[in-house]
DNA sequence: ATGATATTGAAAATCATTTTCAATTATAAA
DNA sequence: TTTATAATTGAAAATGATTTTCAATATCAT
């Protein structure tokens, strides 16, 4: 889906369009779930067999900085990826298929002034993640 | 602080109370801000110098099934723990000390629920961390 | 005190990630 | 096109964190 406009702005940020990218992007532009490296570099070997787990790292972390994939932290880790939602959006995960869903933060804002004025912090980013089962496996 | 009732609920559930643990505990137990595995081996040496890396992560294990630790997950790395708090509650941190205060979460249920009916999931659980800046670093 | 058994630390093993490096490849310039 | 250059690659080695194994030791119920 996002696969074309993924390859343009590695691009346009002075970035090569090679085999391995294009077959990295492509396998985490269209998963609806959290891969992990290794996951990307089993799928991504279908397509584009030489691919070293190296060059799926390096890719990963490419794709992180020009923001257009997140990480996803989980009870069993932290080192699976999605796709990043635009803005600040935050994550809801099925328990049980691993989909992953993006919902807007805006309505937390309230909340996170009366925390900051009751703990007198000053509060500058928020992290939250939702747990539970998606409309199909409920 | 909960230095003892920490050992008090080890031995409790069956676990013997040991040099190791003792020092283990007292660090965590006292500390304000969240401590890596290494760093809680570091400073519990001062008290316990035959400790051994290896059972500081045994005791962490065991902290945490008993529910009196918890793990808090930061950009950097996701191995850090701190006091867990009564019932549920959520973090705080700050950005430049390290600083980490529990906050009650009630609150957002109403905001779970909107989100659970946007989206049609069924929402079991919810992670939250706020960052910022604490009163004396601000 | 004694014995059963949990706990220990050291060393080795495992696993994920990063670094190094020489060969290859994409791209801009001729 | 061809060529030059600099980015990119995969393999192998290095690193770093965590787990497992194991024989020695320490705790605690008896």
């Amino acid at each position: 889906m996002a696969t074309k406009s993924w390859l343009t702005q590695l691009q346009d940020n002075g970035y090569r369009l090679t085999g391995a990218r294009r077959a990295i992007v492509e396998i985490i532009a269209d998963s609806r779930r959290a891969l992990t490296p290794v996951e990307v570099y089993d799928a991504a070997r279908d397509q584009y067999p030489a691919l070293g787990l190296v060059t799926v790292y390096r890719t990963l972390e490419k794709l992180e900085e020009l923001g257009l994939i997140q990480r996803v932290h989980q009870p069993k880790g932290c080192q699976a990826f999605i796709t990043a939602g635009k803005g600040h959006q935050h994550l809801l995960l099925c328990n049980k298929c691993g989909r992953t869903t993006l919902f807007d933060g805006d309505d937390i804002d309230q909340f996170i002034k009366s925390v900051a004025k009751k703990t007198g912090y000053r509060i500058t980013e928020h992290w939250l993640q939702l747990f539970g089962l998606c409309e199909d496996c409920k």
